[in-house]
DNA sequence: CGATAATTTGACCGCTTGGTAAAAGCTTAC
DNA sequence: GTAAGCTTTTACCAAGCGGTCAAATTATCG
């Protein structure tokens, strides 16, 4: 008799541990192509290969899934921010931040998107995240830059809109994308155009934040 | 007796002309905030003040709807893009197009959602305007820059990268805008956040574009 | 006014949705 | 093996959805 959902007992199985990650995988397809509310359990439950109650006996509602998803999520998409260096030399730091978060770009674009989704849409369920930990974490780093700029170390900029830009130029070509490539035509749509926008927004950065 | 749905006659009401632009203006609202599939007929009829098959009336489906604000706002959106003058002084046109651009962010920030909201989940009902119109527009305008760039008015630069990054960087500040509140706190999520915008960015990209 | 067309509404339909119940099938430990 | 718990499925429900219909109401114009 299966009275609970799973996780009555304290140890979780080993089939529980791979289906719950089958579902988060199929779960961030989905969510990040459609949106919370534009997402079905239905839609979920099929990209990961089982039914929609099977589904619900992992977790409990659709909202438990994206709750969990987005959790998860956001710990491996800030890393990058995170590295960021004080003790590092300021030019090869901020350099390779953006080359880093181009790359998440690229590789994780479906992370990208599902943040994205819910940001837009006024970020209901993530507020607490954005006002609590993310805040911090940027206060932090834009410190860091303010005392760069102090030192004459690079131009004096406002931190806060300096990681903006680096977010919202490398964050573009995760999501939009599809505007991107209709934009560039297919002659372009190969995967050189992360390298061209590589070494656009290093010398766009670079020169825009060298003291002069 | 109604027969047809407002437009048997070729000539339009003058209800037909405000109830139209009454349901346009809700639709823009909700459909900015939720997404299309996000996004329903009662709550844009609540929010226009009217009934359900009231709505339906003035426009056949809920696609309808959508249709016709995505063909209207895009083409007022695109006219900073258009003003670009070839003739002109170069630093000053790109100048004012990001200003102009960051302009429309905060006063339009909901035109700019729908848009961002269509694009992230992948364009469906979109796609042709961008390989189109969108796409043909961008072509003239990279190849000014590239003429500028060729004179050596402007730095080197992929002019397609270039207007994606001011794309995005501007748009930010429409699209993630609770994003941004939530990391400037209080203290600055007044409207101070576009003029440091506006500071910061066009510094970045004047410095970026700089001959050197 | 009165007739005609334009507008609005309430009732309704079929389908999809998130979620539940209960029983059947499967694993695991003894 | 077998009993206990874990997993999966089939059948189902109530609410929400996009959209229709026909009747009621209101505006327009001679």
């Amino acid at each position: 008799m299966a009275i609970p959902r799973a996780a009555k007992t304290q140890r979780r199985t080993r089939i529980q541990e791979e289906k719950e990650e089958l579902i988060l995988e199929a779960a961030l397809d989905i969510f990040s192509q459609n949106g919370f509310r534009g997402a079905t359990i239905d839609q979920i439950a099929d990209a990961a290969g089982m039914s929609k109650p099977n589904l619900l006996y992992y977790f409990r509602t659709k909202e438990a899934v994206h709750r969990q998803l987005i959790d998860r999520v956001l710990s491996t998409w800030l890393e990058p921010l995170r590295a960021f260096d004080a003790t590092g030399d300021p030019e090869s730091e901020i350099r390779s931040y953006i080359r880093r978060k181009l790359e998440m770009a690229r590789d994780f674009p479906r992370e990208s998107r599902l943040f994205a989704n819910e940001i837009l849409q006024g970020a209901p369920r993530i507020e607490d995240e954005l006002k609590g930990p993310l805040k911090e974490l940027v206060d932090e780093k834009a410190e860091v830059i303010r005392v760069w700029a102090r030192a004459g170390k690079i131009a004096r900029c406002d931190p806060y809109h300096l990681i903006f830009s680096i977010w919202s130029t490398t964050q573009h070509y995760a999501d939009f994308d599809v505007q991107v490539r209709a934009v560039l035509g297919q002659a372009h749509s190969g995967d050189g155009r992360f390298e061209d926008a590589a070494r656009f927004l290093e010398k766009l950065f670079m020169d825009g934040l060298r003291v002069r």
